[in-house]
DNA sequence: AGGCTCGTCATTTTT
DNA sequence: TGACGAGCCT
């Protein structure tokens, strides 16, 4: 019988699909329908009743792929299979710890840290240890200690070869002591911990090799070193691991990923033949062969290239602009264009390398009144008045909690000043205890509304009240006796987060909705761990019909219509931070592949001449990607209308019609720049009031420098 | 306790 | 340029 779900996939996806009785590789190039293969995998597998959902797990990196992923196979399927285990890396930690929370000896309830609490939990711990933070930056240390987790290292199985590091990973030792005594875990503790239960503990690490027969992993080239280890061990001898990724689209080095995992897999696991998934259902030609270009000039690939059937599509649009106002102002008019063409706004992507480039564009929208949606920037669970009210619940749930209750103490205001908290932490210090049993141990009855001791009683206040409602209606009762919703009422412009407040308990009644099981503290850890592990995109609402803007990194996965790619300059794309970087230009490449393999039928290219950073004006030069891609591929714009400026990319000339009498520095001759510093003059261009002028600086490469602005000194 | 000013520092980010 | 944090002043 054939299935509905084998019957759209081509040669390669559905050899992929039905692989039998041995691990894989497959190499997805983008827009290969690597998700659909992933998907289709796994009902094959159930439907066949090759494996029972129980034997399969399921790995991805962000709670949205995994969402897509089960209702995918749903749909499928034309059922909700259960008892597969599909989620993140992390989600999956997170459950596997919390079934064996014995074996691993921390709370049932214990706590999850995001990176902003887990920042705060070192900035506290640095100030017991008295660290002066000029010298050791809490950052420095949260970056330390994250990248040994990553590698699976403890404190004490950390090398370190000088005093600075070594000092670091001395409180990398306290801050692991002070997570276990408060019972709490960050999100590199839920990985190692994992992992290191399963070596610990053969009876478990055993149970669950016989368990997960299949393992799929979703985005494999993004694994790092411990999750890795991790797939590894699960897998054992006996099991089959499928692994989905593009090391083409590999671009999170800096946050620890390890393309090499990819040869490593073939290597450990004898894997012979790697399939690649090499025909693009979503770009015109035009397109993917700019990209397949492109990625060509990486000589670290495994090796592939898309195609397509579908036609050539327009050419690919390179747009000159003179300064960074000049680029925005270009996109607008397009997007306007397209606009009264029909397309809807949401089918149009403005990408960029860094969050600061959005500022102008937000600008140029925002005074056209085109709707736009921003990407990135602070989720739901992360703003401060929502974390305030899940802390009032964090330390309900867990007194040991002092990220907590520090958070809460003193907000809304209650007379706490940083004496009386400095003398709670001298106790707890010499006790050994948690803040909380601290300012119980000196608790008087309290005559105001203020002071540590009303704090206690608010607190318990509010978990006798508690008892017995609902999730929701518990945090209701949190907004409310804390203070917190009056305080932003009075607040002139707490108007949103009065209403976020109020969102969070609809977010608490859709959770109730959808949790089963009658334990009602078991309940509340999970939904606080809910929002831990789920920064909240769901709550983001905005159907409205809206341009899409966004950093390349976030589009990762994305995919529009129409797609501009902007500031293509040296410096910006690829960035300059990269350039000095092992490796960090063939990253920026495949970064720039991302970006261009996102548009489906339109692509603009867009670089700016000049361009205002930091507040001083830069001049740059177009990025080498443009030059990657052959001309036959691309529509200069803007080179003929405006003829006083040269051929794109050209080697600029020097401008005959001025004698070199009119030239303020001698070509060759040696120049200082304020920020640049030395340099020798190569050539000029434009006319009197628009002189440029090219200096080959030693430190800063060649640039362009208009001499109106640029204050050059004779040497 | 809260507001203000000054100084510093500027990729990319999910969990 | 502008955002953010530390520290100082009221």
């Amino acid at each position: 019988m054939q299935l509905d779900y084998l019957k759209d996939l081509n040669e390669k996806q559905s050899e992929a699909v039905q692989l039998q009785n041995e691990s894989a590789l497959i190499l997805a190039g983008a827009g290969s329908g690597k998700t659909k293969v992933l998907t289709s995998r796994i009902s094959w597998l159930i439907h066949n009743q090759i494996v029972s959902p129980n034997g399969i797990l399921a790995v991805t990196f962000t709670n949205k792929a995994a969402n897509e992923m089960l209702s995918r196979i749903s749909t499928q399927l034309g059922m909700n299979p259960r008892g597969m285990w599909v989620g993140t890396f992390h989600g999956l930690c997170n459950r596997f710890l919390r079934l064996h929370y014995k074996e691993t000896n921390l709370p049932q309830t214990f706590q999850i840290l995001d990176s902003s609490d887990q920042l705060s939990a070192i900035k506290r711990l640095c100030k017991i240890l008295q660290i002066d933070p000029d010298k050791i930056t809490p950052k420095e240390i949260q970056y330390h200690i994250n990248g040994s987790k990553e590698n699976g290292m403890r404190a004490k199985d950390v090398k370190t070869y000088d005093a600075h590091t070594q000092k670091i990973n001395e409180i990398y030792l306290e801050y692991e002591k002070q997570c276990q005594r408060e019972g709490v875990a960050d999100f590199g503790e839920l990985l190692l911990r994992s992992y290191e239960l399963l070596i610990s503990n053969e009876t478990l690490r055993t149970h669950y090799q016989n368990r997960f027969n299949y393992i799929l992993v979703d985005e494999f080239q993004d694994t790092s070193e411990l999750q890795y280890r991790w797939l590894k061990l699960l897998t054992g001898k006996n099991n089959i691991i499928f692994a989905v990724g593009d090391d083409d689209q590999s671009i999170y080095a800096f946050r620890g990923a390890n393309v090499g995992n990819m040869q490593s897999l073939q290597h450990d696991f004898n894997i012979e033949k790697v399939i690649k998934l090499e025909q693009n259902y979503r770009s015109k030609n035009n397109i993917l062969s700019a990209a397949n270009e492109i990625i060509k000039n990486n000589e670290k690939r495994l090796g592939k290239d898309l195609w397509t059937a579908s036609g050539d599509g327009d050419l690919i649009k390179v747009f000159r602009a003179l300064s960074d106002s000049d680029e925005a102002q270009y996109i607008l008019d397009e997007i306007k264009m397209w606009h009264r063409k029909g397309k809807l706004y949401q089918n149009i992507a403005i990408l960029y390398r860094s969050n600061a480039q959005s500022r102008i564009l937000e600008h140029s929208m925002v005074s056209n009144n085109i709707p736009y949606r921003v990407y990135g920037g602070l989720r739901f669970f992360e703003r401060a008045e929502v974390k305030h009210a899940l802390a009032y619940l964090r330390l309900i749930a867990n007194k040991q909690d002092d990220n907590a209750f520090l958070r809460i103490v003193n907000f809304p205001k209650r007379g706490i000043g940083n004496r009386s908290l400095e003398t709670l932490q001298d106790i707890s210090k010499i006790n050994n205890t948690s803040l909380w049993e601290a300012a119980k141990s000196s608790y008087k009855t309290p005559t105001s509304e203020k002071g540590i001791s009303y704090f206690i009683d608010l607190i318990r206040k509010i978990e006798d009240e508690i008892q017995g409602l609902t999730l929701a209606e518990s945090m209701d009762v949190v907004i409310n006796f804390s203070g917190l919703k009056n305080h932003y009422m009075n607040d002139k412009d707490g108007q949103d987060r009065v209403s976020n407040l109020e969102e969070l308990v609809s977010a608490a009644t859709t959770f109730s909705e959808n949790f089963n099981g009658e334990d009602k503290n078991l309940e509340l850890t999970e939904f606080l761990n809910y929002t831990s592990l789920e920064s909240g995109e769901l709550q983001a609402k905005a159907n409205q019909d809206a341009l899409q803007l966004m950093t390349i990194h976030s589009a990762k996965g994305l995919e529009f219509d129409i797609v501009f790619i902007t500031g293509l300059e040296e410096g910006l794309c690829p960035h300059e931070q990269c350039l000095i970087e092992a490796d960090g230009l063939e990253e920026e490449r495949r970064l720039m592949y991302v970006a261009v393999t996102r548009a489906r039928e339109n692509l603009y290219l867009t670089y700016a001449q000049s361009r205002l950073m930091y507040g001083q004006t830069q001049y740059n030069l177009s990025s080498r990607f443009l030059d990657e891609i052959p001309e036959n591929l691309i529509k200069k714009i803007n080179v003929i209308e405006n003829p006083q400026i040269k051929q794109f990319n050209q080697p600029k000339q020097v401008t005959q019609s001025f004698s070199h009498s009119e030239y303020p520095y001698k070509i060759g001759s040696q120049v200082l720049h304020k920020k640049f510093g030395n340099g020798v003059v190569l050539s000029y261009e434009g006319s009197s009031n628009d002189l440029r002028v090219q200096v080959q600086f030693a430190n800063a490469g060649t640039k362009w420098l208009a001499l109106e602005f640029a204050k050059l000194e004779k040497l």
